[in-house]
RNA sequence: GGGCGGAUAGCUCAGUUGGGAGAGCAUCGGCCUUACAAGCCGGGGGUCACAGGUUCGAAUCCUGUUCCGCCUACCA
């Protein structure tokens, strides 16, 4: 015959296949028609600038998983995809670009630029796109969105304008984080903290009309050139005498005053603050209860300003040593110590950065906040795992509002104009051409451009149509269920919260899937700095991309973060080969099968016990992936598939393919095992996409594509526990003969025969009516069954126990064959193990508050065990004193 | 400082209302048994971090301790 499968499964020569038979037969497409229930999931947008990574791979994996579930099921499902503008990443590439070619964007002007960046967008932009098409994600990409495009701009603007007439938002001079590189502010959340080794300066401010001075402890010593105050505790004995003085401040010889607030901690330093309200966020609180002015000491770019005197125009870190040394000439330095502390970095470009008064756009979030605190507290929102929600209140309750102005110009500009005339700022939805107060056309653009994350918090319903009330926003809004990691819980997540009740009245999803991080094999989180990135396309061209999805559904256990292990995946690797060969046997027995022949043949014990065990494995898949347990949706099915339909099952039927079998025997069995193998494909579907499909179009009778291949479902029917207990014993059987034969050292190649006692007509009449699987599978030429009689002492014996009561003795004569000394070692061995199970359930049985507590179902359960031990240990001593009878 | 998670076989990790400790890899022994050596068969290996408590019964629930990891925070 000939060969069917290739003997090895090679991913690389049918994944491009199968993905461009999907999208040219539209398979990803959702109908939006109304004629199925609706399943939804928006995809996090990657950045433009983004390439795939592990974080990207587990998350796309577990979406494509669940909607190639539903969509099987008979939803119709919506995977919502598109990317994110990505507005500072995006314009350091491309400004990075213009570095090289000599320019700067300054010089090229700003439509020009963001012409400039439009180009890249389309030259180099799709690179994620491609590589989730590589992963298997089967994304409604006729659907795809950009948070720029014309109609997500519109959904940016309409709520721009409805929040600004609401009041929610307004500009105004506040503390902001600013990166001096980027030159923009950055939301609290843009800032990493990093630990940093730094100094702590102990500095000298003189008194005024007085003799001596304050000492202040500070790490950015180059910010007292913004000082307006220094602040003690009112409590602090120690400064009790001080109240109300004067300091100097060193360098400048600015007079400013001591004053007390209560949110000085004497425990720190030396207990005094020295408060710069223009540059850090703590001294800008105490500056507005205390009526403090600011002077800002440090511009836009980093560098020092007029305020700064003598050192106007140094850079922040430049004039830190300057002033230090003269400091030190003052003799005002009083000392210096090693301190490490949190640094706040920007999130982008990782310079250090400025806390810094500006004017800026900001989103009042306390009313937005109370409705998705009262969503996820109600239970409209599900956070998955719950843990998540402690964290979100504690998030949501402590919010500050949020700073929506970026200095940057990819963006959505900020559709706010000021009259040149009369001041006024208008915000529409159309751009004005004159001022509606004194009706003169001098108006003037904001110059700022939007967060990117205000039109990602839109997204669940700006990628559906919105503004425009169009069929996919009325059928998938809610969406179904969003599946993000957890470090974008606050970015992305809770803000789609707040925007989606806002706007739309209405929750964004019903359900959010928080995932795992994925971390190196040490543990240590990948990033470009510590140079311990996994490529992921590295490793589906290593594995083949079936086999590295299933690995992460494999690692996805809730709840906890994944260490990738390449061992791991090598093991999935071999399951997916260990799919297609099993594959490649049943079709390799199917050259004459014909689908459509009739078949009246009753199942087999094997076949209904297979069957049985199918429906507990479609039961326990789905509820699995129902409760996004993927980890173990995936373990379930890699255990059925190779460890009951591999191992046992088709070898079983081996004999009823064979020459020996009768044409309808065979037919018969041909169609149970095209089912089983049918049901296992499409189980497996979701997880691994590419392999089941091409086999799918091998089994004969194929129809379509398995992506439109009903998901399996249990038939109660099936469910035969007589079956299953049966065949318990018929596969226990063959494993005691086979353990028997590798624990003697009797070779393979040996013709063992195998005597069967026993006094229980049930289990004796199973194992004789498989006696030729036995032979088969346990490899013995010749076994007798006999109801009584003596057995040879010089055997190896086993004892097996029948589930429904009942054992059997297997004996292996094995004179001449085997060492006595040895069969007594393995006998004593098991025996030593009996006893031990036997002597913790006699402890059990002899508990009066056991008997008289515990539930009688365990009670009894714990009766039969210990029967059933007594039974089988008795049996095992009996055989074990003959054997020493016979060495003796 | 606050919060969260983890500690189970040599390694990576499961263990779903408390009721006979599991998987994969590794390891040892034996097999080219006509789907698969990326395979088959069999074996060995664990005081479930530590100390208490609740319970007839604890890897599982409670308290405390130790050691890791993460998130968060304005102690300059």
């Amino acid at each position: 015959m000939a060969e069917v499968l290739d003997k090895v499964y090679d991913p690389q020569r049918i994944e491009n296949k199968w993905y461009e038979y999907w999208e040219a037969q539209g398979l990803f497409t959702a109908q939006a028609d109304g004629q199925k229930p609706p399943f939804a999931i928006v995809i996090p947008p990657p950045n433009i600038t983004g390439f795939l990574h592990m974080g990207h791979a587990l998350n796309n994996t577990l979406q494509d998983i669940l909607i190639r579930c539903k969509r099987m099921q008979g939803f119709d499902a919506l995977w919502m995809p598109g990317t994110d503008h990505a507005g500072i990443a995006t314009q350091n590439v491309v400004e990075r670009m213009l570095a090289q070619e000599g320019q700067d964007r300054h010089k090229v002007g700003r439509e020009a630029f963001i012409s400039r960046v439009w180009q890249w967008k389309q030259e180099s932009g799709g690179t994620i796109i491609k590589q989730l098409k590589r992963l298997g994600c089967s994304c409604d990409w006729s659907r795809e969105r950009f948070t720029m495009d014309e109609g997500l701009s519109r959904a940016v603007r309409e709520v721009f304008v409805c929040l600004y007439e609401e009041g929610l938002i307004y500009k105004g001079d506040y503390i902001i984080n600013w990166c001096p590189r980027c030159q923009t502010a950055l939301a609290d959340l843009e800032v990493e903290h990093e630990p940093t080794d730094g100094y702590l300066y102990y500095i000298k401010y003189p008194l005024v009309d007085q003799e001596g001075s304050i000492t202040v402890a500070t790490t950015r010593p180059e910010t007292l050139l913004g000082d307006t105050a220094v602040a003690v505790n009112p409590e602090d004995l120690r400064y009790l005498a001080y109240h109300g003085a004067t300091l100097r401040l060193p360098v400048l010889e600015r007079k400013i005053p001591l004053i007390m607030d209560p949110h000085v901690n004497p425990e720190f330093g030396t207990g005094a603050l020295k408060v710069t309200p223009a540059h850090d966020f703590h001294d800008f609180d105490i500056a507005q209860r205390q009526n403090l002015p600011a002077v800002k000491a440090l511009d836009e770019e980093g560098l020092m300003t007029e305020a700064a005197g003598k050192y106007q125009g140094l850079d922040r870190f430049v004039c830190r040593e300057k002033i230090l040394k003269d400091l030190k000439h003052d003799e005002l330095l009083e000392k210096t110590e090693p301190y490490s502390h949190a640094v706040g970095h920007c999130y982008r470009c990782r310079t250090v950065v400025e806390p810094m008064i500006s004017k800026q756009w900001f989103v009042s979030v306390q009313t937005l906040a109370e409705p998705a605190i009262a969503a996820v507290q109600e239970g409209r929102i599900k956070l998955i795992p719950e843990t998540w929600e402690k964290s979100f209140f504690d998030w949501m309750t402590n919010i500050r509002d949020w700073c929506i102005s970026r200095q940057i110009w990819w963006g959505h500009r900020i559709p706010a104009w000021t009259c040149q005339e009369c001041g006024r700022v208008i915000v529409t939805r159309e751009d004005p051409t004159s001022c509606p107060t004194c009706g003169v056309a001098d108006l003037k653009q904001e110059t700022d451009v939007l967060d990117t994350w205000f039109s990602s918090a839109l997204w669940p319903f700006s990628t559906l149509g919105w503004p425009e009330d169009t069929p996919e926003l009325r059928l998938f809004y809610p969406t179904s269920v969003l599946v993000t990691a957890f470090d974008i819980l606050f970015f992305w997540v809770a803000r789609m919260m707040m925007m989606g009740l806002h706007m739309m009245k209405e929750v964004p999803f019903r359900e959010v899937y928080i995932h795992a991080l994925v971390r190196d094999p040490e543990g240590q989180k990948m990033s470009k700095s510590k140079g311990n990135i996994i490529d992921p396309l590295e490793l589906m061209n290593r594995y083949g991309t079936d086999a590295f999805r299933f690995s992460l559904s494999a690692f996805a256990a809730m709840g906890r973060d994944i260490r990738l292990s390449e061992d791991r995946i090598l093991g999935y690797r071999n399951f997916v080969n260990k799919v297609w060969n099993a594959s490649r046997f049943t079709l390799m027995n199917l050259g004459d099968y014909d689908p459509a022949r009739e078949d009246d043949t009753p199942l087999s014990v094997v076949e209904s016990w297979i069957l049985s065990r199918l429906q507990q494995v479609k039961t326990e898949a789905v509820r699995h992936l129902e409760t996004y347990a993927f980890d173990q949706a995936a373990h379930v099915l890699y255990q059925f598939t190779w460890h009951e339909f591999c191992d046992w099952y088709l070898e079983f039927i081996k004999p009823q393919l064979g020459n020996g079998a009768t044409p309808s025997e065979r037919h018969h069995t041909q169609r149970v095992l095209v089912e089983v193998l049918s049901a296992i494909l499409r189980l497996l579907h979701p997880f691994m996409p590419f392999i089941t499909e091409e086999i799918w179009h091998k089994l004969p009778g194929a129809r379509g594509s398995i992506m439109v291949a009903p998901y399996p479902t249990p038939d109660q029917a099936l469910h035969n526990p007589a079956a299953e207990a049966e065949m318990g014993l018929v596969m226990e059987s063959i494993v005691a003969i086979r353990n028997m034969r590798a624990e003697m050292n009797v070779s393979p190649a040996a013709s063992v025969s195998v005597l069967v006692f026993s006094q229980d007509r049930s289990p004796m009449e199973i194992l004789e009516g498989h006696q030729q699987s036995v032979r088969l599978l346990a490899r013995v030429q010749d076994i007798q069954f006999q109801p009584a009689g003596n057995p040879p002492a010089a055997a190896a014996k086993s004892v097996v126990m029948y589930s429904q009561g009942g054992s059997l003795d297997l004996v292996m004569p094995l004179a001449g064959l085997i060492d006595f000394k040895e069969e007594a070692r393995r006998i004593n061995r098991e025996m030593d193990k009996l006893s031990r199970e036997l002597a913790q359930a006699q402890k059990q049985l002899a508990n009066e508050d056991f008997l008289s507590k515990a539930p009688p179902e365990v009670v009894e359960r714990e009766r039969e065990r210990h029967q059933a031990l007594t039974e089988k240990l008795g049996k095992l001593k009996s055989h074990e004193k003959r054997l020493r009878e016979l060495v003796a």
